[in-house]
DNA sequence: GTGGTCTAGACCACC
DNA sequence: GTGGTCTAGACCACA
């Protein structure tokens, strides 16, 4: 039995820069902080961000001009989409099947529970404009 | 940003424990391999073991008997069930459906992927039977 | 603060006499175990029964005739609950009092639930009658 | 027959702490000595004192915060008192009332007694005022 | 043999 | 500083 694994931070801040841009946090075309910045912000080397950066230019998602800094490419967000949704379909959707297997709930059962959550997220929307 | 975040090993045992009795492998009112045994099975250390037990055991998964042993409880499967279909539903689903609605994935597609699956898991079955 | 503290095993073996003697189990002026019996019976260092007779020797409990044995003496049952009453009365009953008075019951309460103890003992006797 | 029959220590300070919030010394809300002070203050390993905390916020009687420390629980004093008093009921009570029959003390004699310990309580209560 | 407890000492994350 | 976890090793009671 294994414990305390982890992903690698560098990947794991990959993960992390995924969602700023499909929550458009980030937005394509767009300049990002300095490897040294990002390094300061989240408390961490600053090697680990040039890895992390360079895995992301590496699958298309940044790109860098040299002297100037890292951008967004510029359909960043649709390419981290698509990647996202296969990685989803390959590797999450197995396993959440299992469980519903294991758990003996029936898929009918699911549709119930995303009525309320999206209901409930409705209603959190509601409360936000009201803000 | 957080990483480096673990369960604790004990509590990761618990789960793992779960599962056995979830997957049939440890079945009902079954003795149980003693606390010195699965430290050794696991590479660690008994009392983590010792702590792991007594957690099953406030929590009704597991009986024991001093100088005897460890057993499952009776009823130790449909416990465990109810105990992960509660934890599934309050926090795995919610975590579910906003992957859905991030990547945009509606519901429906998902049925097509759970036909897909349910053919794939019935075929391997039909391949074990063969054996 | 002072953990791990026992009478010592000799004291307890004196009060456990006396409890044979109350409820009727050695009577007055029987012929009692010897010292090397009882100290096989309770698994005991035969020194040990030696102290705890020559305790209640001193106090009046025992009788010992050289060569023949230990006897309890004539009045044996009389001075034992003399001796109990009194050292109920004066190290316990204080100590339940301060008990009730910390968790504020009163002493009516008590009455109502001595009442229920006296229904639920004969209740007992009734079924061991029948047996 | 049964020698050295004790409770662990860990259940022996959860009984200690108990006390000391019922006699007023730790109050409601308030915070309590870390566990490495009361290891130090009670000479024991500071893993028992974890394990006794465990039990108290297991219980309901304690709360903590990561990184600040541990604290009575808001209601702490209730909590501990019904608990005291329900394990007074079922398992003290029967005990007196068993010595009282056997040493043939009627209830009536009992609340002789209460009356004289109620009147050295208060007659101590003025000597402290006077203090 | 079993589990239960305790100690000593270490390392970690959080604040 | 705080608590939380883990290890190593010891001793105990029970069966």
């Amino acid at each position: 039995m294994q414990f305390n694994t982890h992903s690698p931070i560098y990947l794991q801040i990959a993960g992390y820069i995924h969602d700023l841009i499909l929550n458009g946090i980030w937005t394509d075309g767009e300049r990002i902080p300095s490897v040294r910045d990002l390094a300061v912000e989240l408390e961490v080397n600053p090697n680990t961000i040039v890895r992390t950066y360079a895995v992301l230019q590496e699958e298309g998602t940044l790109d860098n001009q040299r002297g100037i800094g890292y951008f967004t490419a510029p359909h960043a967000k649709d390419l981290v989409l698509k990647k996202k949704r296969e990685q989803f379909i390959k590797t999450e959707l197995p396993s959440l099947f299992s469980s519903l297997k294991v758990l003996d709930i029936p898929l009918e059962e699911l549709e119930t529970y995303y009525r309320t959550f999206q209901k409930d997220a409705q209603s959190n929307e509601n409360k936000d404009e009201t803000k």
